[in-house]
DNA sequence: ACAAAAGTGTTTTAATTACACCCATGC
DNA sequence: GCATGGGTGTAATTAAAACACTTTTGT
């Protein structure tokens, strides 16, 4: 075949943010980088696209590889292309951002490259670009959530109302009056209140809800209104 | 220097959308392309990342390159990574989409690559999936232009109010009430009226207006409201 | 009977929308 | 003097924010 002459070629990687929530705290993955350089020390999920793939196909496959779990949210989030960020070889990097629950694929976890959850507060340094890369995530996480139901995956498919407000409160590192952020939540159409309660939060318990996946696809691009003063937000 | 063994290495690309603004439609600039494949298609400004550079600063040296155009706004889009987007290599390719005043860069305009303004609506058809990456970008303006004043950067940097409205108008497809729409810009607090007026689009005249650069760079990444009923929009 | 979390309704305030007339000017 | 686009104010409506008490139930 003929190729384009004389031009570089770049090793094109794909690191994956992984975002997790417990029920409690809002959480990173991490492992330990198998190869040189910096092998041993923490680092998003990593790796190199390959010839047959597209970059997208390659996030979830080595999100696949190195921590068993697929199927999630997975959105490119943006690429990295200083000529020096890898010290080894020009790499371009396209960073992407997962959203999971973290209790859901607890078992799906695959532990051969020791992966940890990090509370988003006491992350170790990482590698590279990587803490760059995971502050543009953080951010683009709170701007998008505020406009979409995107915090939804972060959740089991079955979960209460108080749970879904202390997540939204754990992003946005405040607190929310309950009342109005019940309005807000169930004027959106999106929730299903299922018949059976939610025992383990309280003794009176807390209704579950689902969301209901047509209204969810339907919506998911408009703006709703998901938090107080969104106009008030800076990112 | 030691290298990463046994990986494929890419053709890095990067692809520009050049939206443009003459006081009266928004348009896009197109190139006719200077080599195999596609030679002499339209097509949007692209090229190659070389060793030294960022892929930021090839999108900037690109555009440049190709139009004679620096110094507007410049963003990244969205990297486009599919094996077969390119049927000569494996490329890959990051889109950036640039905002500027037609008229203000007339004459910087180099027209080596002969370069032509289209209107959205009688756009060539392009070549590869940059069709797609021009329906992306044109919904990521509409969606950045609800919240951020991003759609200034089109404009001169003194101009009026209708003007201003009739932009939004043509970015929206839609028609706004003026005296709303002046509230709703003037409470943003980022405008500056001037002493004088522009006569050209009638007999009395309307006010210029000047960004107050101090509010607009601090305003910048909040969310503003810019337009109608953004809750109803669906991108 | 009481502690602990869930659930809910109303008033107040602020933001947005709808709407119509006068103004300035060149011809 | 009239046609053309510029500029402005107010009332009505809607959305958001502030706010407190009752319910349930395990111990």
């Amino acid at each position: 075949m003929i190729k384009y002459a004389k031009q570089s070629r770049f090793i094109q990687a794909v690191d994956c943010i992984v975002f997790g929530f417990d029920g409690d705290t809002l959480k990173i993955l991490l492992i330990q980088r198998g190869f040189e350089p910096e092998k041993g020390k923490w680092s998003l999920m990593g790796g190199f696209v390959q010839e047959n793939e597209s970059i997208d196909q390659a996030s979830n496959r080595i999100l696949k590889q190195l921590t068993g779990l697929d199927g999630m949210y997975l959105e490119q989030l943006h690429t990295f292309g200083d000529p020096h960020r890898d010290p080894m070889e020009r790499t371009v990097s396209t960073a992407y951002f997962a959203l999971i629950d973290i209790l859901k694929y607890e078992k799906q976890l695959n532990t051969d490259y020791h992966p940890e959850w990090f509370s988003l507060k006491r992350m170790p340094k990482l590698i590279f670009d990587q803490q760059e890369m995971v502050e543009l995530a953080k951010r683009r996480v709170r701007y998008k959530a505020a406009l979409h139901p995107i915090l939804f995956e972060l959740l089991p498919s079955r979960f209460t109302i108080p749970q879904l407000q202390s997540l939204y409160e754990s992003v946005y590192n405040t607190s929310i009056d309950k009342r109005n952020f019940s309005k807000r939540i169930l004027a959106t159409g999106l929730l299903i209140k299922q018949a059976d309660k939610d025992k383990s939060g309280s003794r009176r318990g807390a209704f579950y809800y689902q969301l209901n996946m047509q209204n969810y696809y339907a919506k998911f691009q408009a703006f709703l209104n998901l938090i107080p003063n969104p106009t008030n937000l800076i990112f």
